[in-house]
DNA sequence: TGAAAAAATGTCAATTTCGACATATATTCA
DNA sequence: TGAATATATGTCGAAATTGACATTTTTTCA
């Protein structure tokens, strides 16, 4: 993993380690990130193609605004489930999931 | 969703409704069920093919035994993050996880 | 422009999921 | 067989995630 991807996951909130210097992750760790902020993203453009807003879909999942927000924000305190869930109620097929999943 | 698909459902803890009726499922809350068995016993083999016990896998994830045996058996209360960390331990490719998605 | 709608951010108590532990049950194999 | 190993089940306090709410910031568009 090269130092702007590291920046980039910073950048989303998903920092662990001590103050001035990156956190060494294992390949699992980076893998599962990497995997949720996929989800995220894609979610994020799912939702907007569909013309939804964050209302919308908040409804939708019977969950609210700010979690929508901070799920398409890539947020580390939201897990897989509501992003599956989430895409799910937008009617997401198998092989559009298989799709954002990274590599 | 017909009668038997329902009945193992139930048989792995998921019913939520009445005493001696099922509950009716909406569709992403049978496909997110769905998907998560699917996780589950994909893991299960995996790690069987490996020959790994489950305190052996529980150690890659800093779980316990308990744990890996409750994620195994598809328990309501194994949340999907944990289930793909532990298949990311196992090293499962994109491929194959997009393989084990339901439909 | 500027007001309205949408999205982002921060907080919090409630709920869910967690690892750990104890123990029961099942499987393996000498 | 039966002892050793593996798996299943139940419980618990701790930690993580939740929906909700308030508020700020950004975007939209008349």
């Amino acid at each position: 993993m090269n130092k702007e991807k590291q920046m980039k996951l910073e950048a989303s909130g998903w920092k662990i380690g001590s103050v001035d210097e990156f956190l060494e992750l294992s390949q699992e760790e980076t893998e599962f990130i990497e995997l949720k902020l996929s989800l995220s993203q894609n979610l994020k453009e799912r939702r907007q193609s569909l013309r939804l807003t964050q209302k919308d879909l908040a409804r939708m999942i019977h969950s609210s605004q700010s979690r929508v927000a901070k799920m398409e924000a890539g947020d580390p305190a939201v897990s897989i489930d509501l992003l599956v869930k989430s895409l799910l109620a937008l009617k997401t097929s198998k092989k559009e999931v298989a799709g954002m999943l990274p590599h």
